[in-house]
DNA sequence: CTAATATATTCCAATTGTTGCATATCGTCA
DNA sequence: TGACGATATGCAACAATTGGAATATATTAG
């Protein structure tokens, strides 16, 4: 391990990237208000039960969800409320565009002025 | 439009796509200080430059940040600081599973005993 | 103009995601 | 037990993405 890149990029990652789909965010959304069957969920998205089923298997697997069977039916339901706020936060990004204000790092390894202050432009 | 499916799980989906890689979450994380020229970037996480330079124009493209050129560098700073509530509601989730309460819908399309609590269990 | 440096873009092969179809599994009802 | 309803899973074809290599562009120096 060379290259450390940030703390968590992979799971982090990992975790939007089982977010980076329309219909699991809208069965994510339809789970706000609790338990929902199977059924329920493929009524409302209006796909087909295999598919729904399918995706309903990957958030499972990322343990965002889990299942309860009651009778016939197959119950869903969030067990990490934590993720609503990412798709809150997510919703919440509007093209407004806003400046950040400048650096402040210097590293040899980096040939540019900024790192090389001593040798910097035009002495 | 027959099934709508929560509003805007398309936009939300395409924003958690652009952040569902290691890299680019690292990216942006070294552009939490503020601006940064490529070779900067390149230096720090230890990529070559190309692959660099290519998820810097996916974040490009997905107008989270933008470039500055100065003289032979060209400088990348975040325009959308928002995207870091998001990268940190991420890191926040851990494995801790929580519980959520029951839900509370009724849908006619719907053949579940919720759905169609008349002719429910066992009379 | 030519060379050198910094960064971007294009091309490609390998991997991965999508989606329809068929089928398996499990519980219920008669 | 057998048929049926509700869900899950496996598979195949096709679309999209990924990361590497080579190459192109732009700026500065001479």
């Amino acid at each position: 391990m060379q290259n450390r890149q940030g703390s968590g990029s992979e799971e982090s990652a990992a975790i939007f990237k089982t977010l980076a789909h329309p219909i699991r965010i809208a069965i994510l959304d339809l789970l706000r208000h609790g338990e929902e069957c199977v059924c329920h969920i493929e009524a409302i998205l209006g796909k087909r039960q295999a598919y729904i089923s399918q995706q309903l298997a990957i958030l499972r697997a990322a343990q965002i969800i889990i299942d309860r069977r009651d009778g016939m039916n197959i119950f869903y339901r969030v067990i990490r409320p934590e993720i609503y706020a990412l798709l809150d936060a997510a919703r919440a990004l509007s093209p407004l565009p806003t400046a950040t204000p400048p650096p402040m790092i210097r590293l040899e390894s980096c040939p540019c002025p900024k790192c090389t202050p001593e040798v910097a432009v035009t002495d």
